[in-house]
DNA sequence: ATACCTGTTTCCCG
DNA sequence: CCGGGAAACAGGTA
């Protein structure tokens, strides 16, 4: 279920096991969230490492170990991190799981589509580093949005605010939040949005990720009552600030709910 | 059965 | 070469 925040929180559960070593790397044989890399590399480097810090950026996550050695986890659509009883049985879909003397630490994905990367080195991996601007960053400016609108003139605004390089870890469910309360419909192209516009849009973005950072990265759960993601959904769909009904349609790819009578 | 789905990459088109 | 859109990836759920 992973946006910006539920990254956030994901990450947390795991900081259970900071500062404890990993007696066992246990990696599922067939999960594509391996894509290219080498399963006995996760053996032979972490087996016996400490796990000793944790770092999120939009939806990526970086941990590090002892003996100079990093792990990225993307949790593509159906990732998720948990810890376990020291007597749990690696289910299906767990892609990897580490052992520690009191618990387990596993990363599951049913659909595979989540990934896994490993990094040998004294630093950060380059991939992380080249990592844009995050949204949470005190330099994610308004003019990162302005550049992103005028380069992709053509784009409708649902399809850029999805668009990882400018927006890391805006998700489908933030990306609607955001329009609603910007009130700007989702089809509207980027290059046709007027400054007043733009300014709200900003607002509205710093808004929906510091309030879901606050509250579901922090607890897990659902965004605050009243957000727009308690409906999106739900049949019935009526627009929690107008009460009139919200329509569902696919826009740049992704199924995007919005209220006709708000949105502009 | 059928049609979904909080994501990314790849391929094709203009 | 670029930007935009569709398809593909895969399994669980309604």
């Amino acid at each position: 279920m992973p946006e910006l925040a539920e990254v956030a929180y994901s990450c947390s559960l795991w900081n259970e096991g900071l500062g404890i070593q990993i007696d066992q790397v246990i990696t599922n044989p067939t999960s594509r969230v391996y894509r290219n890399e080498n399963r006995k590399e996760f053996i032979q480097n972490l087996q016996g490492q400490t796990l000793s810090s944790s770092f999120t950026h939009g939806k990526q996550m970086l941990f590090s170990f002892t003996g100079n050695c990093w792990m990225g986890i993307h949790l593509g659509m159906t990732g998720s991190l948990a810890i376990e009883e020291k007597e749990y049985e690696p289910q299906k879909h767990d892609a990897l799981l580490f052992r520690q003397p009191s618990q387990i630490l596993v990363f599951r994905d049913p659909r595979q589509f989540g990934r896994l990367r490993l990094h040998l080195g004294k630093n950060k991996p380059k991939w992380w580093n080249d990592l844009p601007t995050s949204m949470l960053d005190k330099n994610f400016h308004s003019e990162i949005l302005s550049n992103a609108l005028s380069r992709h003139a053509r784009r409708p605004i649902k399809a850029l605010l999805l668009d990882q390089r400018y927006f890391p870890g805006m998700g489908n469910w933030m990306a609607d939040e955001v329009l609603w309360r910007a009130k700007l419909k989702p089809s509207n192209l980027s290059g046709g949005i007027s400054k007043i516009d733009e300014g709200r849009l900003f607002k509205q973005i710093l808004f929906v990720v510091n309030g879901a950072i606050k509250s579901v990265g922090k607890y897990g759960g659902d965004p605050p009552t009243g957000w727009l993601f308690h409906t999106r959904w739900k049949d019935g769909l009526l627009c929690p600030k107008t009460k009139n009904p919200l329509i569902r349609e696919q826009i740049g790819g992704r199924t995007t709910c919005w209220c006709p009578s708000l949105q502009k």
